[in-house]
DNA sequence: CATGAATGAGTCTTCATTCAT
DNA sequence: GATGAATGAAGACTCATTCAT
């Protein structure tokens, strides 16, 4: 992306980089951070371990910066994806779709992701995710606005508070997306963004 | 539970087989799997480490073990929340309920629980946890049920397929409860059931 | 020599951790701090490295350990020395011969507890030998008295202040050792004290 | 010294050469032979370190160099110290003040020194030093020398033959220095060489 | 020729597991 | 049957050395 206008060798130094943290990408997300060893990541990045410890401290630094590289992707398409398009409701739509597709294409990423946003990694010590989970928060936050918005304009019913709904609408998303991860046969995430939304947009009981 | 007419050295082996896993429990949930040793459980259960290993065949298995019986009194407590109270409406208020006493009262649990259910554990190698995740996917199985008759009985309108409501419900309970979990003041779980339920019961676009 | 009435598994202990000494002990002092591996020690002690681990925390400390171990016994046995014969000449005599039969005794050691006493050893943080270096101003006090009361009891001429002659006993002694050390041939340690004695006993210069 | 009639290329390098020692020679007496690195002398000398490899055919080869160019620096000016006034008797007082300047200003350069010629250093394997030891062995000669032909000139009475004395002279000067080293405070190097001398010059016991 | 990025052997240390008592 | 001392394989990390640029 910003790697256009460097010298040569940095912007060699940035491929070395997303390689390594491909390679460990791969490895944690199908064996688990402990279950991984740089000399394993090392092999699979086709680098020595020590080139990996030149351009991360450690190994714990390693899983962070995969960690915060992944989150920042995830959370500027989801941002982007509640930007754009005009009413409220085509946001929601927006959003569902661009999650279905950001998993699709980033399966491997995807565990990792969720084990530091919705589910609970306690493998490193407590607080170096907080960072992830904040900007989580955060967007959290911004979803809850297009739902304010979208009452105060009369797009949608006040049937709960904004922030409510924002979780709600993300942990749905997500569970279903995690059902598909699991048996992508039997659970397929749906193309029509409505199919899940519907659980929101229409009440359940009659009124 | 079952203990009742068994010989008193049977009884004396369950009651120590608790008394490890409630070790085992406290510090995995604080700690993680592998930041914690078989030395450790051992000495917090006050047994010998060769004594655990009378008992689990490895560590991984003690942590198996582990899951196992927590994933039974979840699935239990939330099984029967769902079958007894009589409408429907209220069994799924009864569940939010339940499931929210869950929480409150094992903390120290969840976490791992978490881990195996929503989240992603891939601490152990995949598949260890197919078990539980088969068992999750049956209590949906009973989940959806409820709606299903529920709808049958024109107490639901069928905004969505029964199961997809079910995996809906879980979620949310749980992102909620999550949320919770990490800021108690913040995110205080709603005591009163329809607080979470109304976001599914309350269409929130007008029909 | 205190391990007699220890029960049977404490003296077994102090047995192994005595071999482990040992085998470090001889490794140490001819190879050096940094060129001899746990393993190393581990294999040469028949032990396996984790064995070692139970009896010292770390390499360091074995070091550490063994430092002391050795600046005991000698200060120790130089002390002695220095008490017992009566008349202050024969003290410091019996200083020589103790010194001389500790070196032949514990060849190995010596290089060590040099490295530590007289020479530098900067290998280990300094400071961690504060203890010995402590130890050794508090011998060189001690023959310094010896010097003290055998000028006030007109035996010694005072040629210069006591501590000085304490300083001169104690390097002169080193120096014909480590001679020794080097080629035991060539500089053989002299069985009269008198030989090295007379440097001090005897002015160079006619008064 | 002798870098004057050598083409400009050469001299050149022999200023690098002498760059990259005072560099090692920093680092190592204050950190230690192990605890350097390569690359930590590089920087400091401000060279790439293949360069320094250019100049030193490994680390052990650039200790050793090291040594040796102080070696070379000592002997040379305690050498001339006992060349060059005339009665015995002032030669070795120049050698006690010539040493202790040595080692004021040296201050650095003196735990190496010691640890290759009093103490021992066993960091690098033995034998390494073997010509330090031989050059000091020489030294200790010519020490000898001064004192025979004192005796010979009937300056010195024969207390002990002259080599022990040149023993006994150099290691009360080392102990002397290094107890300065180690508090100069208390321990201060006596502005008199007599002071010192005075040990060996007055016997100890009236004749 | 100088450079310094890349290498990977080697180190300390931990911990699951076994087995003699 | 319980114990816990002993084991040693495995992992994170360092650093001397090489070699393409």
């Amino acid at each position: 992306m910003e790697d256009r206008e460097l010298p040569r060798r940095e912007r060699e130094k940035l491929t070395q980089r997303k390689g390594m943290l491909a390679a460990a990408l791969d490895l944690f997300s199908e064996k688990g951070y402990h279950n991984v060893s740089m000399q394993e990541i090392a092999e699979k990045a086709e680098f020595a371990v020590g080139t990996l410890y030149k351009f991360f401290r450690s190994k714990e630094d390693l899983y962070k910066a995969l960690l915060m590289e992944m989150a920042e992707t995830f959370d500027d398409a989801l941002k982007t994806a509640i930007e754009e398009p005009d009413p409220e409701i085509e946001k929601l739509r927006n959003y569902v779709k661009v999650k279905g597709e950001l998993f699709r294409s980033n399966v491997s990423v995807i565990r990792l992701y969720f084990a530091e946003t919705e589910g609970a990694s306690f493998d490193i010590k407590a607080g170096l995710d907080s960072g992830i989970r904040e900007q989580y928060g955060n967007f959290l936050k911004k979803l809850a606005c297009v739902f304010e918005s979208g009452m105060k304009r009369k797009q949608f019913r006040r049937i709960a508070d904004p922030y409510s709904l924002a979780v709600a609408l993300g942990s749905i998303t997500s569970a279903f997306l995690l059902l598909w991860l699991e048996d992508p046969e039997r659970h397929p995430y749906p193309e029509d963004p409505d199919a899940i939304l519907n659980i929101l947009f229409k009440g359940l009981v009659d009124q």
